[in-house]
DNA sequence: AACATCTAGCTAAGGATTATA
DNA sequence: TATATAATCCTTAGCTAGATG
């Protein structure tokens, strides 16, 4: 067995050993002795492991170190009463005490360690003290005693060759190691070097306070690593701090790598708790004060001069900072892949670990010529797992193509990864209706320059949807159409792409587009969103077809609950289309049958199943996973493998996410869909309802949805294998293919199509049809591989579509029949409205058996801001 | 006996979650 | 109540020693 392995960690070793929840670390009696003592009356833990390190004190209390005056006898034998004078133990006249240690450690450490931050005018009184008293006794001096790095000839130097790190992450106990404290370059260790002494000597190491004369520090000790190479080195108690001894050799230059110095971090309860038997009052005042999570490190070693005395000698090290680090940013989603030159436009991220001091980063480097330019983000909207910001301007406004930079995060002194991010040349026609202009500029329009018009918030059959209460200029922003897109279109840039597809091009020429950035997203499309007003008017894209320009009238305070309201409606009618789809798909209607693939009748016989049980459900959906899942070849189908309507008009009469399909499908989807329209319009009259007791605003509950977004898609809860944009042509049937799904009014009561439902849930209260309508909408949001298959087959459409144009595809058309692609699309569309239908039947019977219902009644403005245009953000 | 491979256990992290101030 | 920090829990890459063929 190695015995480098079996002296090191106790605390990860035992802890395999432990049950779960907080653990004791049942220390074996040698490494108990030297261990740092614990807390014999902490309450929580360390049960069996104080008692042995009670024990262990008391084996050790009697160890004389080099240099310790603790052999005389009279010491010894006084040590009852002069125990709790702190000036004396400090000036290390003897280690713990036996019994005495343990119930007075604090007395003893308080001198020494109350040197820091904490404790305040009475730390540093107490430290005055001791010092003062060190100096008047003889001996070695205490751990908190001034000294100097030189000896008092000057003849001999303690010198810290190579400092440590500057932030080390200190282990708990509870905790395995976290190794040996580094060099600030990060692939050494601290060396010290005794420089102009010729005798053998002793290095040793302690935690000091931060700041200010040394002391020990009160929570941080020094803790031996042992690996295999390590130097060999001794832990031992010095009043109650733990002190490392390294030896200085000749045959080393007298110089020490302290590969073997971790740091460990007593608990502040334990801290406190132990001072708090022996200050009373003033612990507890010191417990109110902010505690330093930052320390030194200590070197000293005792000399002998020229003369034989004895001279310690004493260096510090630079600060240590013992928390653990922030992590990595991370931008997971962002709302706009590209936008003007000239910038202006309202950026929100979606991510992890945006600090406060996070700026947004936009950069572009190319054969030399480096531009880069950091924004702040919005302080009111900076939160750990987003922000909004601003893009700037780009270094020229007047560009001819468009360019590609990097957009990345900084954070902590660390940077996200980049994700691409296009500056176009400027429009020649006003901002496109969907851009959100940032506050900072929307005031400011450029000359002749139209002003920027907010976000259609949806114009549904209540009338024109305000934006959002107190809101009245920050819109979310939409992914702005890129004209200069190889295709023509928006380049929908998943950040999977983006992220790799840049650092592969990150010499930021203008090469043409990656395949990946040329999925394009069909809610972009300015030119749809013209002609598509009469759709829009049908409510069903507030999110994302501005549609007829809605006046941009100011929103007062006093309008928010009623355009809360017509933006929940909006919200539902749009989910009212996805149940739509979904019913025409799941339709058992021969007519729509031939949509049906086999994977979506199994989801539906789970459907049914999950009505009666809702664990069942869970199961089965389990189970079901994988053969919803779509492969990855569908997720890319061949882009010249789909048609396009020609019965639309053409590209310019807008996208149709069924393109491929035939005439007489559409046709049969439209009949049915229409059959849907009364049902859905009872849903949204319940929805509305179900928002009568809305609450008030209610500001977490954004972060806790963009948090569970970014959940979503960071978990893949999708289940899919490859993220992709968001099924917006779903949601904004408008913007891809409005006479599909537009419902009319007083259609038959077919919901759902279920015809084995249960009663409770063919007709289900209006609460879970809210919750299933929320549900879905968050599913279908969020599930990327179904947009991906979407977006591609609508990219795919649009490329053959524009064939005819003159830029010609990148990718060879295929040679596949029409009637492939239709099925690849339709396949892609069935497959991912059945996970998402099913999912949010699952999530809503859960929810209503398991929880009141949440759902739109409780959002605040903001949550609603968020749910309403979910597909602001793109996705991985 | 020497060598290659496999396996188990461990360290040293890093990140996430929960508890607490 | 919201936020920041502390404390704990969970996971993993990489390494090593021992077992095995």
């Amino acid at each position: 067995m190695r015995t480098w392995a079996s002296s090191a960690s106790w605390a990860t070793r035992t802890r395999t050993h432990m049950p779960s929840g907080r653990r004791t670390p049942a220390r074996t009696a040698t490494t108990a002795a030297s261990a740092p003592t614990p807390s014999p009356d902490c309450p929580t833990r360390r049960t069996t492991g104080s008692r042995r390190a009670a024990s262990g004190a008391a084996t050790t209390a009697l160890r004389i170190r080099a240099g310790c005056s603790i052999s005389s006898p009279s010491i010894a034998e006084s040590q009852g009463k002069r125990i709790q004078e702190p000036a004396y133990r400090s000036c290390g006249k003897f280690g713990n005490g036996g019994k005495l240690a343990g119930k007075f450690a604090a007395g003893g450490k308080l001198g020494g360690k109350l040197g820091g931050k904490y404790g305040g005018k009475l730390a540093q009184a107490l430290a005055r003290r001791r010092a003062l008293a060190a100096m008047s006794h003889s001996g070695p001096p205490g751990l908190a005693a001034p000294l100097s790095c030189k000896s008092r000839d000057g003849a001999v130097e303690l010198q810290i060759l190579c400092q440590p790190e500057t932030q080390h992450r200190a282990r708990y106990q509870t905790e395995g190691s976290r190794g040996a404290v580094k060099d600030n370059s990060g692939n050494g260790f601290p060396v010290v070097k005794l420089v102009g002494y010729d005798k053998p000597a002793v290095l040793q190491v302690f935690i000091g306070t931060d700041t200010g004369r040394v002391a020990p520090h009160m929570f941080y000790q020094a803790c031996r690593v042992s690996g295999k190479n390590s130097t060999p080195c001794k832990e031992r108690k010095d009043d109650g701090t733990v002190v490392i001894e390294i030896d200085l050799e000749p045959g080393k230059n007298w110089q020490v790598t302290c590969d073997c110095v971790g740091i460990l971090k007593e608990r502040n309860v334990d801290v406190e708790h132990r001072f708090g038997e022996t200050l009373g009052g003033a612990a507890h005042a010191a417990r109110g004060k902010k505690k330093s999570t930052r320390c030194r490190m200590v070197f000293r070693t005792e000399i002998l001069d020229a003369a034989g005395q004895p001279e310690t000698l004493q260096v510090c090290s630079t600060q240590i900072i013992c928390t653990q680090p922030p992590g990595v940013p991370e931008v997971c989603r962002k709302s706009l892949v590209s936008c003007p030159a000239s910038g202006g436009l309202e950026l929100y991220l979606l991510g992890k670990n945006f600090l406060k001091e996070t700026r947004v980063v936009f950069r572009l480097q190319q054969d030399g010529a480096k531009w880069e330019e950091e924004v702040v983000p919005d302080k009111e909207f900076l939160q750990q797992t987003h922000l909004v910001c601003c893009v700037p301007p780009y270094q020229r406004a007047d560009i001819a193509e468009t360019v590609c930079v990097q957009l990345f995060v900084r954070s902590g002194g660390k940077a996200s990864e980049p994700h691409a991010f296009y500056y176009t040349p400027a429009p020649p026609a006003p901002a496109p209706l969907h851009c959100t202009p940032h506050p900072a500029h929307a005031h400011a329009p450029h000359a002749g320059e139209e002003r920027p018009l907010p976000m259609c918030w949806g114009v549904g059959g209540m009338g024109a949807l305000m934006p959002p209460p107190q809101t009245p200029t920050r819109r979310s922003s939409i992914i702005v159409p890129d004209p200069h897109s190889p295709l023509g279109l928006k380049s929908e840039v998943a950040d999977e792409s983006s992220q790799h597809s840049l650092l592969e091009g990150a010499d930021g020429e203008d090469k043409p587009l990656p395949d990946e950035l040329r999925i394009m997203d069909l809610r972009l499309k300015s030119e749809v969103i013209s002609r598509d007003a009469q759709q829009v008017a049908l409510g069903y894209d507030m999110k994302l077809s501005p549609g007829a320009p809605a006046p941009p009238e100011q929103p007062s305070s006093l309008v928010s609950f009623t355009q809360t309201l017509q933006a929940i409606q909006n919200q539902v009618q749009t989910d009212k289309m996805v149940e739509s789809v979904t019913a025409a798909i799941f339709n058992t209607d021969p007519a729509t049958q031939m949509y049906v693939d086999q994977p979506i009748l199994t989801p539906m016989d789970s459907m049914r199943q999950l009505m009666s049980s809702k664990a069942a459900m869970d199961t089965d959906m389990k189970a079901l996973g994988p053969e919803l899942m779509m492969a990855d070849g569908l997720r890319a189908p061949e882009p010249a493998l789909l048609g396009y309507e020609a019965g639309a008009g053409g590209r310019d009469d807008g996208f149709n996410p069924f393109g491929a399909m035939t005439k007489m499908e559409a046709s049969h989807i439209k009949q049915r869909l229409a059959r849907q329209s009364a049902h859905m319009e009872a849903l949204v009259e319940d929805a509305m309802k179900a928002t009568a007791a809305m609450l008030p605003a209610d500001a977490a509950k954004l972060d806790e949805l963009v948090n569970s977004r970014v959940d979503d898609h960071l978990s893949g809860a999708s289940g899919s294998p490859a993220a992709a944009p968001l099924p917006d042509m779903l949601l904004s049937p408008t913007a891809t293919g409005p006479c599909l799904v537009m419902p009319p009014a007083g259609a038959p009561d077919e919901l759902m199509m279920m015809p084995d439902m249960p009663s409770s849930v063919k007709t289900p209260p209006a609460a879970v049809k809210s919750m299933i309508l929320n549900a879905a909408a968050e599913i279908l949001t969020s599930d990327s591989t179904m947009n991906a298959l979407v977006t591609s087959a609508i990219n795919t459409a649009n490329i053959l579509s524009t064939e005819s144009d003159a830029s010609p595809p990148a990718e060879p058309a295929a040679e596949a029949p029409l009637s492939a692609m239709s099925q690849a699309v339709s396949q892609a569309v069935t497959q991912a409205v059945s996970q998402a239908v099913s999912h949010a039947v699952s999530q809503a019977v859960s929810q209503e058996m398991t929880a009141p219902v949440q759902g739109l009644t409780a959002m605040s403005d903001q949550d609603l801001l968020s749910y309403i245009n979910p597909s602001t953000f793109d996705q991985v």
